[in-house]
DNA sequence: GGATATGGGAATTTTG
DNA sequence: GCAAAATTCCCATATC
């Protein structure tokens, strides 16, 4: 159920991604980004009409958009502190979400965007897709781990890749259908932007952000709801 | 000094 | 039409 991205990057992506470097012309010369985007129109055409509910739509009938519906965005809290590491009791610093879950109480969510309505994305129908559920799906997923992965010892900390950053971006912009190809830079404006909201905080490291505490609790409750 | 990462203001677009 | 969220552009600063 969760491995829908996963198979989805993994089994599909993951096979057809040759470490960024796609059936360039030789001497053609490309960005990454541009082999990212070029890989993945390729993806989307030999998945179309044939494959393409793979991406989004599970095998048990339940949706992958839905998926994101189990979770409402937390109360914004302007003095919610992130889950600093060294915070973190020893139980939490395992980098098990799991572990997070269970010690503590989830929440009382109140979307600011009651949904009235399911949007149309790209992947069909459903909740709008926020940049940090996308993340987090990611860092699940052990077949994205060249791209971004959890940080071992801190709780809720997770690492872009310096390489595959904007694979990453490419991926969340393919995901939100964007005109135009989302880059490291522009996604991680938005990541800045969930500062102010006390989703997703900014480590002092390089390529490093932490989740808040609830809302790390509340993905790993959907995590495991939908699992 | 160049490349890269970070940070933020502000305008625009998308969505409910 | 409005508000919230996200995107986009652009520039400044910090670090290696």
């Amino acid at each position: 159920m969760w491995s829908v991205l996963g198979g989805f990057v993994g089994a599909g992506v993951g096979a057809l991604w040759d470490g960024g470097h796609c059936s360039c012309e030789p001497g053609e010369t490309q960005s990454d980004l541009e082999v990212i985007l070029e890989f993945l129109e390729e993806y989307y055409k030999q998945n179309a009409g044939e494959n393409v509910d793979k991406v989004y739509w599970t095998a048990d009938g339940e949706s992958y958009e839905q998926r994101w519906m189990c979770y409402e965005s937390p109360i914004i809290k302007p003095a919610l502190q992130p889950l600093l590491a060294h915070d973190a009791p020893p139980a939490l610093r395992h980098n098990t979400t799991e572990t997070l879950c269970e010690r503590g109480s989830l929440p009382n969510f109140v979307s600011t965007r009651q949904p009235t309505k399911h949007p149309t994305t790209t992947a069909g129908s459903g909740r709008k897709v926020r940049l940090f559920h996308f993340l987090f799906e990611m860092l699940e997923d052990p077949n994205m781990a060249h791209c971004v992965s959890w940080v071992p010892t801190d709780a809720g900390v997770f690492r872009f890749s310096s390489t595959n950053k904007d694979q990453v971006a490419a991926l969340w912009g393919q995901r939100k259908g964007n005109k135009r190809p989302m880059t490291y830079q522009k996604m991680s404006r938005a990541l800045r932007n969930y500062s102010r909201s006390g989703e997703i905080f900014k480590v002092k490291k390089k390529l490093t952000y932490q989740f808040s505490r609830d809302t790390l609790m509340s993905l790993q409750k959907c995590h495991r709801g939908s699992s």
